[in-house]
DNA sequence: TCTGGGGTCCTATAGCCT
DNA sequence: TCTGAGGCTATAGGACCC
């Protein structure tokens, strides 16, 4: 028999309550305390929580609830701002640490990555323990990692056993570790998704796997229906990205309270372009497309987008159009959210020939 | 009392062109 | 000239992720 190549072996770390974890880091004294960080750490304003601490999650606080939800379940929590600046260098080190594992990262977000460890020699559970500590050594923080023939199963293994887990599953593992979690598990698959498919009567990923395809199609769509399927039986090809370019930069801002001064929405839109073309500037980039979105009060959110003729960085192009977009919303409603989105972008000096204008 | 901010990708639809 | 099938692009909305 003909030598097999090597198993695609990948390799996904989750820090664990990043967020949390770092405050704890500056303030030891948290340490064991329920803990929510999330918007500006003020559970009585708008915001949502980013982090809870394992002992805030406990009561029942989990990511994206209300921070006035969570205060209601625990009231003594303390709860944080958060404070992107204290992460950035913590996530920055923790990714040289993973590079030096190896070159085939994907940065997957502030606190997690994938590797792709194929070609390293160690088994898995020496190299689990080695990134582990290697971690813990750079940062003094504790992270989770799953090791599995492909990134799905890899990060679904890493969530198996949070906190300081891990994790190492096989094809084998399959219809007797994954079958059995609720299908809310496999990533792609959120509030929405869950509840279609508990309409269907599938709950769990074993059900979903057991699902015609032409249903999961018909309900679906062709390409999420396919994904679905292919997830639920643990098939993923996606490569590893080592290197992406950015697609968009937008600013949003949500107000404490609803408003209806169009003067007010004019300072906002005209101080969030001026934000953004300043960013765009320095990065030495163009846009080409201007999105305004709007939420009302009701929750009902709008966008309206242009072209513009020609890709620029140019500020006052950029507010023109963007008055232009917030001109076609009927105001009849109060305004929740004022967001302004900048798309098509390109280098300074680039080609102009992105899609279509060939 | 709900429901952030910064992203990506997918889908539906309308209009235009061949 | 009319009609329809497809392809392509722009636009709007939606779901999801960290």
């Amino acid at each position: 028999m003909a030598r097999e190549p090597a198993k695609r072996r990948i390799l996904h770390v989750d820090m664990d309550a990043f967020f949390a974890a770092v405050a704890i880091q500056r303030h030891p004294e948290l340490a064991g305390k329920p803990l929510v960080v999330g918007g500006h750490g003020d559970p009585s304003e708008r915001g949502v929580v980013s982090t809870a601490s394992y002992e805030a999650r406990r009561f029942g606080i989990r990511s994206g609830m209300p921070l006035r939800t969570a205060y209601r379940l625990c009231p003594g929590a303390l709860f944080l701002p958060v404070d992107y600046a204290a992460y950035v260098p913590i996530s920055a080190r923790i990714k040289s640490v993973l590079r030096e594992i190896t070159a085939r990262l994907e940065d997957a977000g502030i606190d997690e990555a994938y590797l792709d460890i194929s070609d390293c020699p160690e088994p898995s559970e020496i190299l689990g323990e080695t990134v582990k500590r290697r971690i813990r050594s750079a940062v003094d923080l504790t992270c989770s990692v799953g090791i599995a023939p492909n990134k799905l199963l890899a990060k679904i293994a890493s969530d198996l056993e949070k906190p300081d887990g891990l994790t190492i599953l096989t094809e084998a593992d399959i219809p007797t570790r994954i079958f059995r979690l609720l299908v809310r598990r496999l990533p792609g698959v959120g509030p929405k998704t869950e509840k279609a498919l508990g309409n269907l009567g599938i709950h769990t990923i074993g059900e979903l796997a057991a699902a015609p395809l032409g249903d999961l199609i018909t309900h679906f769509g062709p390409a999420h229906g396919r994904y679905l399927h292919e997830a639920a039986q643990g098939q993923d090809d996606s490569p590893i990205i080592t290197h992406w370019e950015r697609k968009s930069i937008s600013r949003q801002i949500t107000f404490q309270h609803d408003i209806r001064d169009r003067r007010l929405l004019d300072e906002v839109l005209s101080a969030e372009i001026g934000g953004l073309a300043a960013e765009l500037h320095s990065e030495g980039l163009t846009a080409k497309t201007v999105t305004v979105r709007i939420r009302f009060s009701d929750f009902e959110t709008h966008t309206h987008e242009i072209t513009l003729p020609k890709a620029t960085d140019e500020p006052q192009i950029f507010l023109e159009a963007a008055a232009d977009c917030l001109g076609r919303f009927d105001f009849r409603k109060r305004v929740r959210l004022l967001g302004v989105r900048f798309g098509h972008l390109d280098k300074v000096g680039g080609s102009g020939l992105d899609d279509g204008t060939a």
